[in-house]
DNA sequence: CGATTTTGACCAGCGC
DNA sequence: GCGCTGGTCAAAATCG
């Protein structure tokens, strides 16, 4: 069996195909902490693709694509006070249940969110990205299983989030992608595109802006209303982590959803086959096959 | 030459 | 206390 660690990174980053096929896991733990069976609907974040619905992609009860939780309860977790310790649980990732979401874990705070999704991928070296830029910082062999487990860390300076990715043991095609910490970035390079290049990140360097991803016409968020300075700093940071985003985009679900559905991006955030952006420096977001739960 | 990946060592938590 | 395991570190290697 082929493992993971056999396939660089980059050589699969952005290389997703209309193919892969997407699942998502389950809630990821159900041991000791308060699980709680009666939460609100998710906060979904679509990107549309051209030509291409997302409803259609990433079916969910109902019409709109917005179930999100109240702003209250997306406050008082963002405010949650950090737990000091709790990164074991990576082994305890429950397989998928056909058709499950993600769903985060009920004591959400800055620093342990924890959820994983599955990707299949047909020809078994495609995996789908989540678009932002990730440094591996390690890899280990995992008991019981023939594949190694890959560690990465956001390279955002402002992010803690990390991620896990390993080969399933049952389908050697399906990778179990496990993110820690909240990292909301499926979505977060749609908020800073319309910022002029000195209002990017510092990890992110020009080129990744040049003309070849000009012209793919690089997804542009309507810029937020009133609930969101002019000035994106004021708001978010130089950084503009989404979660100093999230609580706008909950204060304004219709609004966001036509964001998310009105804007002409969707061409350009899945890297052209024939030319893959830098597998760590393109914040493209390839993942039209991610759709993102939320729910507290 | 800087950025990124690889990989073995180290450390902490946990069970026995 | 000891061994196992998972997570992280950091030096070396590799890449662009």
């Amino acid at each position: 069996m082929e493992s993971l660690a056999a396939i660089p990174w980059s050589d699969i980053y952005n290389t997703v195909s209309d193919d892969h096929l997407l699942s998502l896991t389950d809630l990821l733990h159900h041991d000791d902490d308060n699980d709680n069976d009666t939460a609100a609907s998710p906060l979904f974040l679509v990107p549309q693709v051209a030509n291409s619905d997302p409803a259609t992609m990433f079916p969910v009860p109902g019409s709109t694509a917005y179930f999100g939780p109240t702003i209250g309860a997306v406050e008082n977790a963002l405010s949650i006070t950090p737990r000091s310790r709790n990164l074991q649980s990576s082994t305890h990732i429950p397989r998928t249940t056909a058709g499950s979401s993600i769903r985060e874990r009920v004591t959400v705070n800055n620093v342990e969110h924890k959820y994983s999704i599955r990707i299949k991928s047909c020809d078994g070296n495609s995996l789908a990205d989540d678009g932002y830029k990730w440094r591996k910082y390690g890899q280990k062999s995992i008991k019981n299983s023939p594949n190694p487990r890959s560690y990465y860390r956001c390279s955002n300076p402002r992010c803690s989030a990390k991620k896990q990715v390993e080969r399933s043991i049952e389908d050697p095609d399906t990778f179990v992608i496990t993110y820690e910490g909240l990292h909301l970035h499926f979505a977060y390079p749609f908020f800073l595109m319309g910022q002029s290049p000195q209002d990017q990140s510092p990890t992110k360097k020009p080129k990744m802006f040049g003309p070849d991803m000009e012209a793919h016409k690089m997804p542009t968020f309507i810029t937020p209303g009133p609930l969101l300075p002019d000035n994106p700093k004021e708001a978010t940071g130089p950084q503009g982590l989404l979660e100093d985003v999230v609580p706008w985009m909950i204060r304004n679900p219709s609004t966001n959803h036509n964001t998310l559905s009105n804007s002409s991006f969707c061409s350009s955030y899945r890297s052209p086959p024939m030319s893959p952006p830098s597998p760590s420096t393109c914040p493209t977001f390839a993942p039209s096959y991610f759709s993102y739960f939320w729910e507290i």
